[in-house]
DNA sequence: AATACTTTTGACCAACTGGTTAAACTAATT
DNA sequence: AATTAGTTTAACCAGTTGGTCAAAAGTATT
């Protein structure tokens, strides 16, 4: 069953993270689930109120994928493959939310961005100390963990949000060549960090 | 000497670039330039031209850097090096243009984007050939240079535009510690990029 | 079928937004 | 000092925007 409230979520998702917050506008919303604009508000009382709803949503879509695979008890390696497979298909199926989460969350004051993640369960510290461990144990080279980290999530968000950029400027604006470019990616993402890291 | 038409440059490039194009009013403009909103519009016609002015500016900014640092004479690791050491200052001076441009970029229809790439001269097919040519000497591993130059970009870019999602997660919201992190970042990703092509 | 509650609608509004215009001001030229 | 051209301003405007409200339509309960 499609319920009124269902069906302006799903809007709202479409609108906000295809033009912004800014960008939206709510009659446009009320356009895309079909219904009145005064209905709109009855369901929401405001556009904050909206847009919070689909800001919670899209985060809530990309936390847990980090959260189960850095917490995951596999070794490193096969770890790292995971989580670059996941996040990429992952990104694939929402290829406009990373740019939407960032946007936004940049615009945001400081003690919204805190409060937002700490509830939202993101926790590294188990990975962390894998990495650290790996080390000790010479598996892998000596690398400071968060920026390892960093490096992983930004080699898979990337090319995403850069895509318009990127297509034009190293495949000639060819999408289908970008697209298959990514399918790839999967694969040469994993092997260049762990040939960096790799012992 | 400070003419109006450079206090209202430098006044939207402030705004366009905090706000983005649609959180922008054309009032907060003139007011950030201590000027009139008609006088606004007398020297651009509109906010459309204006903002054409702005992004046209922040791209300009980026885009010498890459062509010229891609295109230099040196041998292919002090090459990434200069360019990681460069870019990553670059956009220390400037931490908010890329993320501007990374959205504005996806918003504008695709046309529109390739003229705007093709007249700003960048060009990647010296260091493809140069990658590709290293790789046939036997000095860096197999690897698609595509993929290569897209992780280097990436790397310098990711943690600036996910600043604030970063900051949170891995460095406990201390701000300190992540603008440490930042300045260290510009050894640690040339080492981790080379560590990976290094034969 | 009358009551009461929820959902949906259209008409409406105050505030805001980008943009215009005519007049006032300034400074160089005659 | 009068003319001219460029610069700056205040007042104004039409269209848009988020949001309200009372009434209508629908649904469940008695």
């Amino acid at each position: 069953m499609e319920t009124t409230e269902l069906k302006i979520i799903e809007a709202a998702k479409k609108v906000f993270v295809r033009k912004g917050k800014d960008g939206t506008r709510m009659q446009e919303i009320a356009d895309e689930a079909g219904i009145n604009k005064s209905l709109l508000h009855y369901y929401y009382r405001t556009k904050e109120k909206l847009f919070g709803a689909v800001f919670k949503f899209a985060f809530s879509k990309f936390a847990p994928e980090l959260v189960n695979s850095f917490n995951s008890d596999v070794d490193i390696f096969t770890k790292i493959e995971n989580f670059i497979n996941n996040y990429i298909d992952l990104i694939n199926k929402n290829p406009f939310i990373p740019l939407f989460i960032l946007n936004e969350i940049n615009k945001k004051d400081a003690s919204f961005v805190t409060n937002f993640i700490k509830s939202s369960g993101i926790n590294v510290n188990q990975f962390r100390n894998q990495i650290n461990l790996e080390i000790e144990k010479g598996t892998i080279k000596k690398i400071d963990p968060n920026n390892l980290i960093v490096n992983i999530i930004g080699l898979c968000v990337f090319p995403f949000i850069g895509k318009p950029l990127i297509q034009v400027i190293l495949f000639d604006d060819n999408e289908n060549e970008y697209d298959n470019f990514l399918l790839n990616r999967k694969k040469e993402v994993a092997e260049f960090i762990i040939n960096s890291i790799k012992k």
